[in-house]
DNA sequence: AAACAGGTGCTAA
DNA sequence: TTAGCACCTGTT
């Protein structure tokens, strides 16, 4: 090979590609569709990507689940199927990648990485009988679950989660994007792939307001380290808020400077998986207000008490399929 | 060029 | 309790 070209350039053979990427398959219990689950704008941290070996699969995207970057694919827009490739020469979270245990016992790291997987695309959701439920529900829901067939919300990191949407107040989705690479790139710790996890909070609290500012984040600079600040001391303890009734947690995250409702609720449904809460921003007013309560003017608190008594234990993917559809579908509408 | 963006905190009634 | 306004800065 030529030098100057990329060490992996003139690799063909079948399960060759880059040294030390390797590759698992993930059979979820359900449909899973990975462009409206990444792109529906509940994570931050995914952009498409070209499947190490596979440039013709149907979708892929590149990005971090909690410590580890992974590309993940899929074949057609909606399988059970998830491909993910990972970086095997980072050791793992789980401390023993390949070494430790005798050989021909399973594979530790695709073990974990196949676990990590799991649960960050929420297996244990049961997406085809919510979709069908929310289809019934009728007006506007069948034509939103049809055209986000398939999307799951995720169980996120809570912390990077809970960042990523006080950087979000007042931000178009590309602007929060750049801000939460831009602190991973300069605080966090390498995930493989060139990539970088999100920071601990402890790392963010120790910055100056001043250097956190860099990451374009603005006026929400300070409540950023606010957030590290009460997060790192367990000021607000974030293992705890796990254990909590909903209504609880949500007063204790709003403890934090930057966090109201609205991002209150993104970390309570995007991270601690509470599938009964409904957040509202503007989108989502408007689509309530115009399709369930005839256009008339309503608070943001209203919408979300109107949410969460029609939707129920659903409305959490009430929310998103609504957020994806309206977004998606009818972005040029009065 | 100017308005807008997945809200929230602050102040004044 | 509620309405009105400012807020950083990249996109559109």
């Amino acid at each position: 090979m030529t030098a100057g070209e990329p060490a992996w350039a003139g690799e063909q053979g079948v399960g060759e590609t880059e040294p030390g990427i390797r590759e698992t398959t993930v059979r979820l219990s359900g449909p899973v569709s990975l462009k409206a689950t990444l792109e529906c704008g509940q994570a931050f941290r995914w952009k498409p990507a070209v499947f190490p070996g596979r440039p013709g699969l149907y979708s892929a995207y590149r990005g971090v689940m909690g410590r580890v970057a992974v590309i993940v694919g899929q074949a057609s827009p909606v399988t059970e199927e998830i491909l993910v490739a990972w970086d095997a020469s980072f050791p793992l979270p789980s401390g023993r990648s390949a070494s430790s245990g005798p050989a021909g016992g399973g594979d530790p790291s695709q073990a974990y990485v196949e676990r990590l997987v799991r649960r960050y695309f929420s297996d244990g959701d049961d997406i085809r009988a919510i979709e069908e439920s929310l289809a019934r529900m009728g007006g506007v829901m069948g034509e939103a679950v049809a055209h986000g067939r398939g999307l799951r919300i995720l169980t996120q990191d809570p912390w990077e989660c809970l960042a990523s949407y006080v950087l979000s107040l007042n931000k178009n989705v590309p602007a929060i994007s750049m801000s939460v690479e831009y602190l991973a790139a300069c605080f966090g710790e390498p995930a493989g792939m060139g990539a970088f996890g999100f920071p601990a909070p402890h790392v963010l609290a120790s910055q100056e307001v001043s250097s956190l500012r860099e990451s374009k984040c603005g006026f929400r600079d300070k409540y950023l380290h606010d957030a590290a600040l009460k997060v790192a001391s367990r000021e607000v303890d974030l293992d705890l808020l796990g254990t909590l009734p909903t209504e609880e947690a949500r007063r204790e995250l709003m403890r934090i400077r930057g966090v109201g409702p609205k991002v209150a609720d993104c970390v309570l449904l995007f991270a601690y998986h509470r599938l009964d809460v409904f957040p509202v921003d503007v989108w989502i007013a408007r689509a309530v207000s115009r399709y369930f309560m005839g256009g008339k003017d309503v608070t943001p608190r209203a919408v979300r008490e109107f949410g969460e008594r029609y939707f129920g234990r659903l409305a959490g993917y009430a929310q998103e399929h609504l957020f994806y559809w309206i977004r998606d579908v009818r972005r040029n509408e009065p």
